[in-house]
DNA sequence: ATGACCGTTGACGTTTGCGTAAGGGTTAAC
DNA sequence: GTTAACCCTTACGCAAACGTCAACGGTCAT
């Protein structure tokens, strides 16, 4: 049994968790108070397990789609039922429904965006190579209007929020 | 020039913007105050105009993918940059790329998220129709399984927000 | 036993994004 | 002439999501 300590017996401390998912201490108590995290104790301290871990990756994916707390609440504790309580859960079927549809506008809406905001970077970038080429993003020798699509770096992550 | 005064010269009271984009006449003068819009006056009422209204649909919309204010009110300050300033406006273009990467991030985000609420749907309605088929949403007589891709309807939008 | 860290619980402070009066001015209808 | 419907400004209020102390406990190395 000591060697089987393993992968899902693992726990976190409350540190190890803000520093692989690059939040506070502060927060994560706060999502606890909140009742979105409920870690188990020994003595005062908070032990996080992996459901916990995969909780919290949750949690913050849903602030980054821009959910609030409460939402994601909502959302977490809908999930957890797979236990029987049909009628609730028809419930949650019905609201799993509606933020897919909600999500679904969000997802125009930022296709939309960012339609825009190429628009106007290629109306930046004729106007800029046309008067002063010189402030251009370097444009080397080799690479020829097309650019690597850049992005896919595993640590980016992390957005604004109200 | 009376009958001329068809679209570009239009103009909007504070109340006809916020009955078309379902937002309060609190929320217009707010974002005034932040500086994201500046209609024109008419002794002391605004007087909207079409590129007015224009940023307030971008505002909005920045609004709805979860942009601050402030974030808003910078893309919309680069935006109205159309004229000289060549050095500013490469600084735009970095900050727009910034924004369209952080953008696709988003969609990834909200990709992911729908996903797993589909699972999770498709879960739900498994172990519904096996238990309490009743309790699904009617499944009529004609569609059997595809089910029409609801909304599409030009007056849904709105969202959270902290 | 003395820091140096890590953890804990309050509790107050801050920023954001408006809501909600409170008080006042104009014009249009009755 | 007063009621209704808009408009304005000023200002206090409020919920969300933490940040930031303050004060205290455990433990490990020096």
């Amino acid at each position: 049994m000591p060697l089987e300590l393993r992968r899902p017996e693992r726990t976190f401390t409350i540190r190890q968790l803000c520093l692989e998912f690059k939040c506070t201490p502060r927060a994560l108590r706060f999502y606890e108070d909140k009742g979105l995290l409920a870690p188990a104790r020994q003595g005062l301290n908070r032990v996080y397990s992996y459901k916990d871990r995969a909780r919290l990756q949750l949690i913050l994916r849903g602030k980054r789609v821009g959910l609030s707390l409460s939402e994601i609440r909502e959302i977490l504790q809908l999930y957890g039922k797979d236990d029987g309580a049909a009628a609730q859960n028809a419930k949650a079927l019905r609201k799993f429904r509606e933020r897919i549809v909600a999500f679904e506008q969000q997802r125009e809406d930022i296709d939309h965006a960012i339609a825009e905001l190429r628009e106007a970077c290629a109306r930046l970038e004729d106007m800029l190579s046309s008067v002063r080429p010189d402030l251009l993003p370097v444009e080397g020798e080799a690479s020829k209007g097309v650019r690597a699509r850049a992005a896919g770096g595993r640590d980016l992550a992390h957005a604004r929020h109200a």
